[in-house]
DNA sequence: ACCTGAACACCGTTCAAGT
DNA sequence: ACCTGAACACCGTTCAAGT
């Protein structure tokens, strides 16, 4: 009689994930991942090609968790506004960041590499982004004006992660003042509500 | 009589910057960087911490460069708009991340971490860029418009280099599209130029 | 004072042998 | 069919011994 399965792929996962949002990449090895689904390093390899496969799958399942994140956003809480639409998936990226730390660092800071999630599932996480941008820039320029948004929420967040704002200042306020003036360059015609007093 | 000294600081850090580009991360071995500078691994010790502190010499090198280039380019040319100042800045910073791939995402997509470069060098190397954003957005928003356009520039080259933009279009106008209308949006009063006819 | 070989701890991965 | 101990290759780092 073959031996039942003492963990599974999921687990695994799981675990590492855990591991690598409560102690870094450093301390993610086969053996710590190993030692908390309960079994031992070589084991894993049954499941897992390799550390960099785990990581992997870490990540893809981190822009899981993201696109869902955003798909409810958008669903949940009627908005007519474009812009405020747009400034609320912002603040959901940012949410998301803040929780998943070192799972938002493997989807977007990463470098380009057999570790990097699967390129379907990060469109599928971009959806939500694509239609109100369409809504906002109109159909032609929604791309851009996704990409636009895209670059300046991920590199706000990863040097928001990083530490990168030295200068002082208010970091909240700078994310505001971002979000907001995107917003209105963005919008394909120029609207007569508040500018933004600052 | 001691041994003459067989490499320097400055070799193992060029040494190290140069496998970086060249072969990656994993491949930046202490014994890499030994054989290079013609050497053996544990004498690289006598000059440097341990391998994260060689990392983070790489960064701040990388860093000088970067400062150095923006300096250039903003000294060199004359431009009397603010806006086409801040474009060639950006582009000025494109072209950094493209001859420097590797550097780049030392500087910018770093987890934080004892890697991480020296806080006074990265704001150094921001000065031009404070000084473009203060004459387009006022002293009063010089430095959230500073933070708007480096965290945009950083998530669009660092998405750009991991090959994240994928559901294709012209990435080249993408960088165009987002400059504009950043440049725009910054500008502390509507002017009257040409409205980025696309 | 710098350099080296030898050694240690640690990690990813493989594999034959167990059940 | 999954699991394991043992083993291998590789890496960062230390250190006593050379010059």
């Amino acid at each position: 009689m073959p031996t039942p399965d003492r963990t599974s792929l999921d687990d695994i996962v799981a675990a590492g994930r855990e591991i690598l949002e409560a102690e870094g990449p450093a301390k993610l090895t086969m053996q710590a991942v190993a030692l908390r689904v309960g079994v031992r390093a070589p084991s894993l390899y049954k499941r897992v090609k390799s550390r960099d496969d785990l990581i992997g799958l870490i990540a893809e399942s981190a822009v899981s968790d993201l696109a869902l994140l955003l798909q409810n956003a958008a669903t949940s809480a009627p908005r007519p506004d474009a812009r405020e639409h747009l400034i609320a998936l912002a603040h959901e990226f940012r949410a998301f960041a803040r929780a998943n730390p070192a799972g938002f660092h493997l989807i977007f800071a990463s470098a380009p590499s057999p570790t990097s999630p699967d390129v379907t599932l990060l469109a599928r996480a971009a959806q939500p982004l694509m239609e109100a941008t369409a809504q906002l820039a109109g159909p032609e320029n929604a791309l851009d004006a996704a990409r636009t948004v895209t670059a300046w929420a991920n590199g706000f967040i990863s040097m928001e992660l990083a530490g990168a704002f030295q200068l002082g200042g208010d970091v909240d306020r700078a994310f505001e003042f971002g979000i907001t003036h995107l917003a209105e360059a963005l919008a394909a015609k120029p609207l007569s509500s508040e500018p933004s007093s600052s």
